[in-house]
DNA sequence: GCGCTGTGTGACACGGAGTGTCAACTCCGA
DNA sequence: TCGGAGTTGACACTCCGTGTCACACAGCGC
């Protein structure tokens, strides 16, 4: 019954117009039957179709974390790219219907019950990115708090990115979150993902030893090359 | 109702009692009325002084929860060491009642719902430590995903720590978790709490010119005060 | 046509959580 | 001894969520 395959399709007209019945008349005030009748369904067909009166506000996570699932598990190339375009398939969707996001939203702020569910949510994003991070990382068990605060880094950014928007729909919310995850991975990029190259650079201190009369654009030359690791002293 | 100051208070016998009936009887299969019984109060008396069901499974939480913020209200000094500590009030607060912790988490392990559960007090913990680095971090608009993923890795960690030691009793949980936390809140340091000679040093370049007869130990010395940042060339 | 099976639906009953009310009891100060 | 404030228990009530049964309707073989 819990995982009934039926209710992880795409969140039908029926859960935004119970959303939004639960919005205007408030959560504890309306009643499973009252939700059923605007449905136009029965009360037993409506704990079959939505599971529960919760349930059917969270409709859309359920469908949203199966598709990023889905494209986790079938993305390739560079990681980090497939986080942040993992990330904007989920912003992207609440993109697409600002109407039913706002009023899940007012939902959400005026009831804690909803929103403790909801962090369940968030969490459940975060576990669907550290679940890839542990797959395309090397060594990840050595890295597993990395991993673990990466995956929530990029929720984080992507919820207050999506609150901004509810709040100003004229920001580019796609581009800013974008730029936003760009500068968070690349924070952990290097412990994640370590360049050689890169370390080494970063941990050598160039020694340059010249002739007196050496001019000073070969000097500059030379020791851009050292700084470069093509050179070695 | 919601909070009522009594359910804050150090989590009494009956809540262990309680959890104790809930995971040897199943949490679904147990009534209300068995665990007032069990507490030797009525029912009534049961939802007043609990709440609710689920939240005598979390009486601890709440618990810890106001000491970890009553800490890190009062906290002063180097605020990651703060941060460590104030993770440590949390673990040992487990490590000290080692029976309990055991039968809760393996009510917890059954149960699914209880599970979400508690993945909302971890988030908790995590608003805690986040508020606090907002406090204490200059800038912290700016560093708010680091200060978000900080938090997340410092529960994580935690968390880990604590199922290890409820699987292996013998690690010494206390040290393996500062050890942890000293290199996770070594990751976040630079980009939370910036140090301009550090900074200034990681991105300088030192050359170094000697005359050609100078001796080996005396090259070595002053490229040595150059990278502490006493000679600048 | 017939019967068979599987699936979706509605009607109904039931257990149990959580709330509200009211009376009884205890404690404490006047 | 009286009265008030706080705590408790008993009871009634609403509503969620589950389980069961019956019905409708499709597809399919014969």
């Amino acid at each position: 019954m819990v995982d009934d395959p039926m209710r992880r399709q795409r969140p039908s007209d029926a859960t935004t117009v119970a959303i939004a019945l639960l919005s205007t008349r408030g959560y504890e005030a309306t009643t499973v039957e009252e939700l059923a009748d605007a449905a136009q369904i029965s009360r037993s067909t409506f704990f079959r179709r939505f599971g529960s009166k919760e349930d059917v506000v969270f409709a859309d996570h359920d469908y949203l974390l199966e598709r990023l699932s889905a494209y986790l598990d079938a993305a390739s190339g560079d990681p980090l790219e497939a986080l942040r375009h993992g990330a904007r398939i989920v912003l992207d969707h609440h993109l697409s219907r600002r109407e039913a996001s706002l009023t899940r939203h007012e939902l959400l702020q005026r009831n804690p019950t909803l929103r403790d569910r909801e962090l369940v949510s968030s969490h459940r994003y975060e576990r669907a990115f550290a679940s890839y991070l542990r797959e395309v990382v090397p060594g990840a068990s050595e890295r597993g708090w990395a991993i673990t605060a990466l995956a929530a880094g990029i929720v984080s950014v992507h919820n207050d990115m999506l609150r901004a928007w509810l709040k100003r729909a004229e920001i580019p919310a796609t581009e800013i979150l974008d730029t936003q995850l760009r500068s968070l991975c690349g924070l952990f990029s290097p412990v994640l993902f370590p360049d050689p190259n890169e370390r080494a650079a970063s941990s050598r201190v160039v020694v340059a030893v010249f002739d007196r009369d050496i001019g000073p654009g070969r000097v500059l030359a030379r020791i851009q090359s050292a700084i470069d690791g093509a050179v070695a002293f």
